[in-house]
DNA sequence: CCGTATCCTAAGTGATACTG
DNA sequence: CAGTATCACTTAGGATACGG
């Protein structure tokens, strides 16, 4: 059929390779859309991404900072105003979060759809080689028998 | 600036409007990436996906069936042969995913960069009021004064 | 207003051994 | 070959309270 997969296709130590990790985590890209019209502030951060708590934010926003992705500005005035601004680097995230949303758009109710069959299917007959294969069905695995 | 962000950007239910979490775990995009030359057998993927331990691929494998992004065929041989297949749902990802390695060979080196810039500052003078702001330095966090 | 400090839970991942 | 069964471990994330 195909040629054998290359046992080094990915890195060892960086599988980003396949997906950068940055934008992996629960929030970062969320931070990103939030950040796209301007600067913000961290409690005007804290209102779009409800329930987030301040432990959670700061962990992220001081990630982005290290990785480039944002600058932090403290002002020194008084109540403290920080705004938080996105980077070059950081925009550049931008048109890949819009893809996957792109993607979340126009499949993501198929796959609920697949879930959902999934889950009210009984049982899909799991290679259980004594039961008769039921081609009429949707389930995803199938048996097939030489 | 800019108008304020609207509390419910985000759904709190399904965070995915910003990224889609089936492919945000570590292994799901790098199993998508090995069956894009064709359907595989579960031994065939291990190799390329170095370390994963047969418990954790077959979870993945399992949640991917699950949501419809891959079938699993089982041949009544001895010794038993498996085949997992992309569905065309499954393939829609190729495109996300390729989008993905390109930026991360766009840019990953940056954000490499700027993390070990990070790590090389001793400290980047973070919020305290007393000590002078230090301007030149090329920490990304700064301290504006009125 | 913008965080820190603790404590905690749940999930993801991994090592090892065993089975149809 | 293609898994399952345990056990252990790490970390992201969250609850709550407090501080400059």
């Amino acid at each position: 059929m195909a040629e054998p997969l290359d046992p080094e296709m990915f890195d060892p130590v960086c599988p980003s390779s396949a997906m950068p990790i940055q934008i992996g985590d629960k929030w970062t890209a969320m931070v990103v859309i939030c950040l796209e019209s301007g600067p913000r502030r961290f409690t005007e951060l804290r209102v779009p991404l409800r329930g987030i708590t301040p432990k959670v934010l700061t962990q992220t926003l001081r990630a982005m900072e290290r990785d480039g992705l944002v600058t932090r500005t403290a002002y020194d005035e008084n109540p403290p105003r920080v705004e938080y601004e996105l980077t070059d680097l950081g925009r550049t995230l931008l048109t890949l979060i819009d893809a996957a949303r792109a993607w979340s758009r126009d499949h993501l109710p198929a796959l609920l759809e697949a879930r959902e069959r999934h889950e009210t299917t009984p049982r899909p007959a799991l290679l259980r080689a004594g039961e008769p294969s039921r081609p009429g069905t949707a389930a995803s695995t199938h048996l097939h028998r030489q």
